[in-house]
DNA sequence: TATTGACCTCAAGTATACTTGAGGTCATAT
DNA sequence: ATATGACCTCAAGTATACTTGAGGTCAATA
């Protein structure tokens, strides 16, 4: 099965906790790659494993694939580094926090509105949000995911 | 253009500041509702202006439009009065206030985690969130996350 | 009268993130 | 010898939230 010290595409499925399928996706979206074996099966090095999980934890904190692909793009190597990670980590927790500040003032503007009324007027805070909250386009937006529960 | 107080859906849609489009498709998910003038033209109560806002804040809350027609279908009326709204607001509220927490407790995850090395370890609290939901973009399965089994 | 402009319907397209299925290969196990 | 099991490719399907486009109606206006 596995020779030497990499991995088969359904060890790290097993071991990473995702589809076989996912993989697959992955890779052709050029988030992670493999070689083949000379049955042309995929091998996997095992910081694929690292690197699936991080792009994991980026997912749950709502950044999409492109995104997360720009910044593993940007590093040197496949193989992710602790310091590496240190640096991802640290941009996602900024976009977390703007994220985590976002609902919150929603949250707040939603409290102060209850019951004013304010909901007819033209000025209201909620109904004319100054945030970032450009909806345009098609499909959902970014960054204000709901807790979609996904594989 | 509109016979007395109803409201053609070129005046909704610049008014709630979204596309005809939109009108039609959330007419279409049963979120919004119209009559028709002899030229079979929508028309619209001033009361739509409002359930519009309202749909548009709950988006911005991160919640699904299938959810958000199940809070709305509960109101014994098109129509939402003040009452109606505070009520919606409360529990609106409340989950955002769940999923600000989520995120919350996501980047102290992070922070702690951070050059700690664990990502290469299976009990990294990072890798194995007690949390089930991922945080996700306008994807996949809506209700559906086994998630993750690591090895 | 002819031409806009606003509206209508219905189908298909877009983007994200995957999954499912059909059809075929390869190596091992019975 | 054949039957699994794991793997492969590529196409299409699923779900959300809309948008775009084609083809047609209707009423006011130049």
């Amino acid at each position: 099965m596995s020779e030497d010290k990499s991995l088969s595409v359904g060890e790290v499925a097993k071991r990473a906790g995702v589809n076989v399928s996912t993989l697959h996706f992955y890779e052709q979206k050029g988030l992670i790659e493999s070689r083949r074996n000379a049955g042309n099966q995929r091998r996997y090095d095992r910081g694929v494993l690292r690197r699936i999980a991080i792009i994991r934890i980026a997912q749950r904190a709502g950044i999409s694939l492109a995104l997360i692909k720009t910044h593993l793009d940007s590093l040197p190597k496949k193989r992710i580094t602790v310091e590496e990670w240190r640096v991802l980590s640290a941009e996602w927790q900024a976009m977390l926090t703007d994220r985590i500040q976002t609902l919150t003032a929603l949250r707040d503007e939603m409290e102060s509105c209850i019951g004013c009324g304010c909901l007819s007027l033209d000025d209201c805070p909620l109904r004319n949000p100054d945030d970032i909250y450009a909806a345009q386009g098609a499909g959902a937006q970014l960054l204000s995911l709901p807790e979609a529960p996904d594989s």
